[in-house]
DNA sequence: TCAAAAGTGTTTTTTATACACCCATGC
DNA sequence: GCATGGGTGTATAAAAAACACTTTTGA
């Protein structure tokens, strides 16, 4: 069996598309690239690339990943396929959205500036060519619809954090105040957060814990952890 | 700004690959299809077929369900996409994978047949090739995922239901039994069915009011309807 | 008249929300 | 000693689940 079994078929040009998420400052943002090459030349985009041969959209989404973060085994999920006939001028390119979780502080920021890339809060993006506005508002969808199931929005903190960081971080991405009292309650319910012995004290006088996520734990919960 | 500009770039072998969900005789099936060509001739695979020039991925589902089932405007949604480099022994075929609900009434049996393609209960499938089984597998997790909160479901029901029967469904896919009162009572107090004066008498003396969904009413709810 | 599904009502349990209040401590 | 976020407790409201009971009618 081999390739020529399917030789005349089209063939297409396949690319994937990432939403960079990051968060620092109290704020989420997104990792967008300042386009240097046509069509669209000199315009905001998502940061991207072609999948190569022997290559599967989630290697090739990884490539892009390392090459402008530094980072490898980056929190990554499919959103959705895009592949209007249409969509980009320059050709029909088929193109795969994934979404990605870093923690803001680990990336390579020299790498991020020598592309040509910034970190724009996601209150203010900048236009973006072709339908990667669409695609950004299906990535937060997706975003919000995983973190009110998922603590995998962890990601977006570094390894030890106090609750009260992750509520501000849930309230950023959702847009709303959750009850401090009450969102302590539900995150430490879920049983998948183990206390440390050290105290962060730049927020208040008194302190407070660090926790991290306990070694083994599913991810994967079948509870709601916030609604929308 | 022409194609030209990515002429460098490697192309690659575009598929779809459906999963046509139907329910008939209270059992929730898909429609598989008996391969007759080579890799894994004989053997049973999904619905699906390659993505041509100048089509979207959309554009090519719908042309491969009108196909086999004779039906226009299927209800259908982007599962994910498949890219494995060694997923089809035949070559590297990336393959976008689409949920696909119809009312199993209204395809063309005749079609289907000709096509050499299969009901199969959902509980008693046969192996499937490839990577056909995982793609099963996250389709009816998405299934579920989308009606736990959304009726869209109804597609597989002719537009015209009683409750029960839509409980049953319920039942079917979640694999659980619904109480049918409370069931009753949650649905309806959504909004989005309207009461017909018709009433269903094959399952009760009593018989059964025809529901129909509402016209122009949004099936987006923010709101769950049961839980897994 | 009775079995069986349709449909309604009530009770209990669980979960979400609102909010009061004590704690610890640097200033 | 007081302002501030950390953390706990409690009261209320809303939603889910369990289940009793009434209705209808063909066999």
């Amino acid at each position: 069996m081999n390739t020529i079994l399917y030789k005349d078929q089209y063939r297409h040009l396949l690319a994937i598309d990432c939403i960079i998420f990051g968060y620092s400052n109290e704020e989420l943002k997104l990792l967008l690239f300042h386009r240097e090459i046509m069509p669209a030349q000199g315009q905001w985009s998502l940061v991207g690339g072609f999948v190569n041969e022997n290559e599967s959209v989630e290697d090739a989404a990884n490539r892009v990943l390392e090459g402008i973060t530094g980072l490898k085994n980056i929190y990554m999920e499919q959103v959705s396929v895009f592949s209007k006939t249409n969509r980009d001028p320059g050709g029909h390119v088929v193109s795969v959205v994934f979404n990605a979780l870093i923690d803001i502080e680990k990336h390579n920021p020299d790498l991020v500036r020598d592309h040509g890339a910034h970190w724009w809060p996601i209150s203010k993006l900048p236009n973006l060519i072709f339908d990667h506005g669409e695609m950004v508002k299906q990535a937060l969808g997706k975003l919000r619809n995983k973190a009110g199931f998922n603590l995998i929005v962890g990601e977006l903190l570094p390894k030890e954090f106090t609750i009260t960081q992750l509520r501000r971080l849930y309230n950023n991405i959702f847009q709303r105040e959750f009850d401090p009292g009450n969102f302590r309650k539900k995150i430490l319910s879920l049983g998948i957060l183990e206390r440390l012995n050290k105290k962060d004290l730049s927020d208040s006088k008194k302190g407070a814990y660090y926790y991290k996520i306990k070694e083994g734990v599913s991810m994967v919960l079948n509870e709601r952890i916030v609604k929308e």
